[in-house]
RNA sequence: GCGCCCGUAGCUCAGUAGGAUCAGAGCGUAUGCCUCCGGAGCAUAAGGUCACAGGUUCGAAUCCUGUCGGGCGCACCA
């Protein structure tokens, strides 16, 4: 029995009344949700509200006809049904179903919450994907810890997931970076050279040109290929690294010279050449994206002869499509808003299917150090890296920064204040309730309490405890929610209220006490939370230390 | 000028796809709580016309319109 099942049966129930009134309704109509104030109960639906107009009855008289009925119907672990003004229908579950609830999470463990009955399902997570020019900034930061736990939440809920990045090794961005390195390799050698009017400026570029000299020598000539292809290797090498330090690991790299090789942007201009969304204008090729809906046409390849990063990434999602995953997610920051359109109008304009594409945009970090706005642009080598703060501030807080915050707010991240803070910090506050626990546990231990799964829930019935329980039991309803709209900062606020309720359960009541029934009831409790909280911890990739 | 996102406590933000005479956290401020399983914690207080103005309805921080303010796009850059 779950707070699923019970909600299913009280909306059957509810159902089986409303045939009284012989109204047809919705099934998003019956909404079943907790109120935000606490002695109203667990569950209350506003059915009677919603009915009263369309029957044009008092919607009070209504409710109370219906609560009467479910009354009589005598649904499982419901307590109590009462009416308040104006017209709500309130549900009071029965503290058993809590008590009892905490056996099935520990019996569980981390599979607690899952649904198992739904089959395997794959899906494909896009992110990062920053083109190898340099290194990794703090805006790649959101988008790598956002990509990261949205797919550990995929996983979690039976997803096998793909983690993708994305590159372009075709485009100007990449001959800029070549140019650059050469340039510094001849400067290095104290012989002419000529540095790209838009050159990538940071050091990093130095020290690859000096590794070029170290393993190559000092007679490359002008526009030798190993410029450019090493550098791509040393920046990849780098960008993994980085990533390698958020416990980031990607299972598939896809590059845009590969749909060049495959053939597969020819076709898609042929394909697209069919459905006369192609034409020719000032010697460029271009798409003519009016024709579904946007506001103007989009060069697809320029009159130099080289396309734009719309057509590969076209072709790319056409792939993506391809590969039959049941499941595509891109992680884009906001600067894309305006991109993915033309890449999915494209594509149902081929009749491909892309209801299943669902693009998350974040918006940016602002970076604030000694009160100043940082501006980040990786050509002017005036950034702080994902590295830098990685250094600073540890890997746990970089992820628990990076997701706290709605994707579609900008994100302050105050350098100063994270470190400085680091003592109150959030994250901390929820390591701090896993490692009480345990050692709540070695103390049982000590004092000769093993825990048993033996133990009588029904001791478990102060107000902080109750309270702990019920939190317990929203896990999968938490869980749920955020598999709709992949938002990982629900479960960060989620574990926040988590902890909270822990920590003052903790102030409330001891639990290793002379009463042994109750310290062993206690001991299940505090397991139970344990569990939830690792496996909370565990999505946001944030480490669940025993001891602080 | 056009499009997208945002405007909630001094600061940083939650607010579960309209709910209920308390709009919630953290930080900061003020005051309590360790002879007692870890005080990186707990409790209490102060702090708000949810940017502003209209509208939709039984009911709006949440939806619509307009205004003001901030961010990001609007390239034959990616």
């Amino acid at each position: 029995m779950t707070i699923k099942t019970i909600t299913k049966n009280i909306k059957a129930s509810i159902q089986n009344s409303l045939e009284q009134f012989d109204i047809n309704l919705s099934k998003e109509a019956l909404n079943l949700s907790p109120p935000k104030q606490e002695s109203f109960g667990d569950l209350s639906s506003n059915i009677a509200l919603i009915l009263a107009k369309q029957i044009k009855r008092n919607p009070l008289e209504i409710a109370e006809k219906v609560c009467q009925d479910l009354i009589n119907s005598n649904i499982d672990y419901i307590d109590d049904i009462t009416v308040t003004p104006p017209g709500f229908i309130n549900f009071l579950i029965d503290k058993k179903f809590y008590q009892d609830n905490l056996k099935l999470i520990i019996k569980n463990g981390v599979e607690f919450g899952k649904d198992l009955s739904v089959k395997k399902r794959t899906a494909n997570v896009e992110f990062v994907s920053a083109n190898p020019t340099g290194p990794l900034t703090v805006g790649h930061g959101r988008n790598a810890v956002i990509g990261d736990t949205v797919s550990n939440i995929l996983e979690w809920h039976g997803y096998d997931v793909t983690k993708e990045y994305y590159y372009n090794d075709a485009g100007k961005q990449m001959r800029t970076l070549g140019k650059s390195v050469e340039a510094r390799y001849y400067e290095l050698l104290d012989k002419p050279f000529e540095f790209p009017e838009d050159g990538y400026q940071g050091d990093y570029i130095i020290e690859i040109a000096k590794s070029i000299i170290n393993h190559y020598g000092k007679e490359l000539e002008k526009e030798d290929k190993k410029f450019l292809s090493y550098a791509e290797k040393i920046i990849f090498k780098q960008i993994k690294n980085s990533l390698n330090s958020l416990r980031i690991q990607f299972d598939t790299f896809a590059n845009e010279k590969s749909f060049y090789e495959s053939g597969a942007i020819k076709k898609l201009l042929l394909d697209l050449e069919e459905k006369k969304l192609i034409y020719e204008k000032e010697n460029a090729t271009w798409y003519k994206a009016t024709a579904v809906g946007a506001s103007q046409d989009k060069v697809y390849i320029k009159s130099s002869g080289e396309p734009t990063y719309r057509l590969p990434d076209t072709a790319y999602h056409r792939d993506k499509v391809d590969r039959k995953f049941d499941l595509i997610v891109d992680i884009f920051g906001a600067d894309h808003t305006d991109t993915y359109p033309d890449v999915l109008s494209a594509l149902n304009a081929l009749d491909i299917n892309t209801e299943h594409i669902k693009i998350l945009i974040y918006q940016f970090v602002t970076l604030i150090k000694n009160g100043e706005k940082v501006k980040m642009s990786t050509r002017r080598a005036d950034f702080i890296t994902l590295d830098h703060l990685i250094d600073e501030l540890g890997l746990d807080i970089v992820r628990y920064f990076f997701i706290m915050r709605s994707m579609n707010t900008h994100l302050d991240f105050d350098l100063n204040l994270a470190k400085d803070q680091s003592d109150k910090n959030p994250v901390f506050y929820l390591q701090y309730a896993f490692a009480r626990i345990c050692n709540v546990i070695r103390h049982g231990e000590n004092q000769g309490f093993e825990f048993s799964e033996e133990f009588d829930s029904s001791l478990l019935n102060e107000v902080s405890e109750i309270k702990l329980l019920k939190l317990m039991a929203n896990f999968p309803v938490m869980m749920k929610t955020t598999l709709k709209t992949l938002e990982p900062q629900t479960v960060a606020n989620y574990l926040q209220d988590l902890a909270s309720s822990f920590h003052k359960f903790y102030g409330n009541c001891k639990v290793i006490t002379e009463d042994k029934k109750l310290s062993h009831a206690r001991l299940g409790l505090i397991h139970g939370s344990k569990i939830i909280l690792s496996t909370g911890l565990t999505l946001l990739g944030i480490s669940t230390p025993e001891k602080m």
